[in-house]
DNA sequence: TTAATTAACGCAACATTGTTGCAATAACAT
DNA sequence: ATGTTATTGCAACAATGTTGCGTTAATTAA
């Protein structure tokens, strides 16, 4: 593979991806195309997009893989924190967040997930 | 559901996972138990272990649900960090990172999963 | 020790999530 | 416009997790 194409998928799937406010599931985004392709091409996309960084990967505490789009112009530095809301269940990312974790410097970090899960300020008033 | 049982299957799940150095999957637990029981026996177990608060639950970074043993005696202490090899592929628990945050308060934070993903100390030497 | 109660189990069936192979399609460079 | 091939759709499968229900066995009480 040598040249990544900008098919009506890609295109449709990413701008859903960054107009979303919350962390998207592949149940989720493939509601939201309303069948503009298919499931199997859906988990292609995706994994096209994080090969090329335009998004990243969340996991919520209960294991559940949500997407989300790239904000910060510097990539490689997915390591912000992600909130899940058990309320609304939403998932957001918290961007100005970082964790500060001190590890033995035997091990070689790659990548990272961080999640909270709880109650977000906006169901916390209601 | 008022009195919980120590069945064969309880017992025996439990003894594994304490035995562990590293957090099992359900299915590398279904491995181990060599048909002792059913595969919903073990979901089921593991569910109720989780709500005595007798192991807890560690996602990786690509989403696969691990289960340890807690060592502290304190419980509702489950913030470490695990940490997940992606040469020898096993999770375990990091006890004495604490990762540090800084959140809103506005959040309610009720339980988290960090993970880190890389290569441990142990593959890391060969 | 035995009998009664019911938590927990096994099994079957199903739902969800993710993966793979392959022929058809559609981006895109020329 | 045409050729190349990345990408798609479809079908089939694998893995993971859930649910209902009749049976089994852990525990309590007689």
């Amino acid at each position: 593979m040598k040249v990544t194409r900008n098919t009506q998928a890609k295109t449709e799937i990413l701008h859903i991806i960054q107009q979303s406010k919350v962390a998207l599931s592949h149940a989720e985004l493939q509601g939201l195309l309303d069948g503009l392709c298919d499931r199997v091409t859906i988990y292609r996309v995706l994994e096209r997009l994080l090969k090329e960084d335009k998004i990243h990967k969340a996991i919520t505490t209960d294991g559940v893989v949500k997407y989300a789009s790239c904000q910060s112009t510097e990539h490689h530095h997915h390591n912000h924190v992600h909130f899940n809301c058990t309320k609304c269940n939403t998932t957001s990312c918290l961007d100005g967040v970082e964790p500060q974790i001190q590890l033995p410097i035997e091990y070689k970090v790659e990548t990272s997930n961080f999640t909270l899960s709880g109650i977000c300020p906006n169901c916390n008033k209601i």
